[in-house]
RNA sequence: UGAGUAAGCUGUGUGGCAGCGUGCUUUUGCAUGAGGAAAGUCCGAGCAUCACAGGGCAGGAUAGCUGCUAACGGCAGCCGGAGGCGACUCUAGGGAAAGUGCAACAGAAAGAUACCGCCAGAAUUUCUGGUAAGGAUGGAAAGGCGAGGUAAGAGCUCACCGGGGCAGGGGAGACCCUGCUGCCAUGUAAACCCUAUCCGAUGCAACGCCGACUGGGAGGGUAUCGUUGGCCCGACGCUCCCGAAGGGCGGCUGGAGCAAGGCGGCGACGUCUUGUCGAGAUAGAUUGCCACACCAGACAGAACUCGGCUUACAGGCUUAGUCACAAG
RNA sequence: CGGGGUGUAGCGCAGUUUGGUAGCGUGCUUGGUUCGGGACCAAGAGGCCGUGAGUUCGAGUCUCAUCACUCCGA
């Protein structure tokens, strides 16, 4: 019923995403969304050291994989999403982030271009 | 009953639904799926590649003895020392007469001497000689303490204690005991150093195979170079780089393995029999929801594999000694 | 997987090799100078040397363990 989702594993498109993608904020965590050519739905997850040790950056990253693997993609449409882990996520449960990630992806049109950055 | 010592075990469990990795089946399922430290990466090995006739220097590590082990800087037992009433615990524990260095301040003096003092002589407030018993300084002051002895003193002599040497005895050895002799040289080697023993280098991103020379690249850079283009993405060029870095497969889990029992040993451990197969990912797998139980779940996630060490750790359980009090 | 470096006053750093007194710049406080401020001059305060053990008479310094930050190679 759904389709086959790939990962992102290349350093180069985490980088895009970076540079090219739209932000979105969460508590939990931030995401940055790029459109790729015909390549379908990818995503890549990132926690890095400062999050905690091995224990708590794999329960971020198994969070953010479970919650984004439930939701309900269009048919055709080829995009790419990069998930970067927050503190708080540590004490969430899985509803609670699977409802903040809905409200990142699908909400309101009126999408922020990459909100101000502090520096 | 209270206090305290040592050793060891456990580390939420069960069920349902959905989901993930691997293997086998094949399209439906079945089996299995993190730890005692998986951690830190501090040691030791296996394995792999490279180097290598043999030896030495340099450098590094270790340091009581005997054993265990594939090996070790680990472990066991014992010896010496320190602490505790005790059970017991801790111990980098070779060499300072091979040599060099250092010991601030204080103190007269830091292994060499006389400041005060004491005694003797000259001399009349100083000099000479003797003296380490006393004072003072210091972490350390002429082996300690008592008696004899002396002008005053001194291992000068003696008893006890301590240290050195020699002899005898015990022990596998470290070492211990006894006797004799007879007191010159402090501390520091986690200062340089000396002695003995050990160490070739690199690490699974090792290494092997597949695929490629009309060249190839799926690597890096360029959000600020060029072309395409209104702009963005993208593609091609450009430039840097590689000589297979990328990808796939092997290495990759059956091993100095684990469990139970017997035998040998004080023990570490060894050996025999029987049984058993318990992760193998590659951006990296154990989760979500529900129910029940327990006074409620700590520290924490395999990455080639083992043996140790070190560090973190909620709660629970077991065993063996000790001391104090009370009762028998 | 492997190999280094750093931690000292509010901040930036010496001192560690060769163990005994912890210093420099800046900042801070007080006083002077000026009508006032700055600059300048003088005086002063501020440190259990990342943490815990050990060696030593004595440790910022030597040894071991540990924590944090950081760099390099594959």
């Amino acid at each position: 019923m759904k389709p086959k989702v790939r990962t992102l594993t290349l350093n180069k498109e985490f980088k895009r995403a970076y540079y090219r993608g739209k932000r979105r904020v969460s508590p939990y965590f931030f995401c940055y969304i790029v459109k790729n050519r015909h390549e379908g739905i990818r995503y890549g997850l990132t926690a890095s050291k400062k999050l905690g040790n091995a224990v708590e950056r794999n329960r971020a990253r198994r969070l953010l994989r479970t919650a984004f693997l439930t939701m309900e993609f269009r048919e055709k449409e080829n995009r790419d999403f990069v998930f970067v882990a927050r503190e708080r996520i540590l004490s969430a449960k899985m509803p609670q982030v699977a409802k903040a990630m809905e409200k990142a992806l699908f909400s309101p049109e009126g999408e922020k271009e990459a909100p101000q950055k502090t520096k």
